[in-house]
DNA sequence: GTCTATACTACGATAGAC
DNA sequence: GTCTATCGTAGTATAGAC
């Protein structure tokens, strides 16, 4: 082997090394993020649980708020790749039925990152993230278009701005009454979500 | 006067003036737990708020949980007094969107305490609370009742579980919701509710 | 019951050897 | 890039004088 070919390939190792390291971290992160929060979680737990010390961590990432902010982004990619693979032939509504069970499924598996509601240090950090807020806008950008599209045939209520429809598709990502109803393990998994699937686009009158 | 008058006048006062500095105590926790949540909300801004110092304030109060498990008591009450002061004239499915939107109003107004979603500390000290309990029970029952007259007579879907429909109520008092769309100084407070209240209400679908 | 001053702890972040 | 050890700070809680 010459050196041309032996040390791009070793270079290539190595950075694969790193990514899979940094990945490793990142999946850590979005469940502790899941299951406690970003105020709660701390980074000696996520040190503990990818199995380095914490000093090795701060290599990766300049801080808490960065590993975060990289936790959510992946979250990001994920939704976008969810969208992009939703059939092209199916109705505007049941593309975003089909997006807002999915995110609603993750939550529920406890794989769903949850952010502060309220105003932190990690908001900043997210909004001046491009990565982040790219995906953010990729995703709205979709979804508005398939509210307006399921607006303008008339199967979603046209008298709502669409951002208001947008922002309740959101938020079923982080709706308690999903673990309100898991906690009273009287239902299961698929029947909550048709539960909240209801309630959130046929709402809670009677039809 | 006789020391029967003068000392029952006196005792009197000063536990007046004590359970005066006492709500204003819960006055100011309220706020901010409105405003950052409980893992934000330091003693020490807690103090400064209400003028006094932080060791005194540990003289009313235990620990940051007592404090902030008093201030969910009296939210609770004020709850309570709301539903009682509900008519009974009106229609079950009326009662129910009337608390929905009080509740919904006082999140818009920074003064609906948001307790963690996560499991806290907090979350044991209010179930070890036996007047948050309390108070949680009553609001429930009141609720739960109407939610099942209203599916009787057919205002309310009744192929939902009459605690979906009670948890999904409760959810709209720490709506993310309410504050994306304030945030975005596109619509008016009561222009907001009534957006909300019909997403909830008659879901997302064209009717 | 109010204050000032302080003990104690948890946690984010860093230094420096290897 | 990994580690051990440590710093600095923020924040809960308490001691003790008045």
């Amino acid at each position: 082997m010459n050196p041309e070919e032996t040390k791009p390939q070793k270079k290539s190792f190595k950075v694969q090394m790193l990514a899979a390291r940094e990945s490793a971290i990142i999946e850590s992160v979005n469940r502790l993020l899941a299951d406690k929060g970003f105020d709660a979680m701390t980074v000696d737990e996520v040190a503990a649980e990818v199995g380095i010390a914490k000093a090795s961590l701060y290599k990766h990432f300049p801080s808490k708020e960065e590993l975060a902010c990289a936790a959510m982004v992946m979250a990001m990619q994920r939704a976008q790749a969810f969208i992009a693979q939703v059939p092209a032939e199916q109705a505007p509504l049941d593309k975003l039925k089909a997006v807002t069970r999915w995110t609603m499924t993750l939550k529920l598996q406890g794989q769903m990152p949850s952010l502060p509601s309220q105003n932190s240090s990690l908001r900043a950090t997210l909004m001046g993230s491009k990565a982040y807020m790219d995906g953010l806008m990729e995703v709205s950008d979709a979804l508005g278009g398939w509210i307006e599209q399921a607006q303008a045939q008339g199967s979603v209520n046209p008298s709502l701005p669409a951002v208001a429809v947008l922002y309740t598709l959101f938020a079923r990502a982080c709706d308690p009454v999903l673990e309100f109803l898991k906690m009273g393990e009287q239902h299961s998994d698929e029947q909550i979500l048709d539960m909240v699937m209801s309630t959130c686009f046929d709402g809670l009158n009677a039809r």
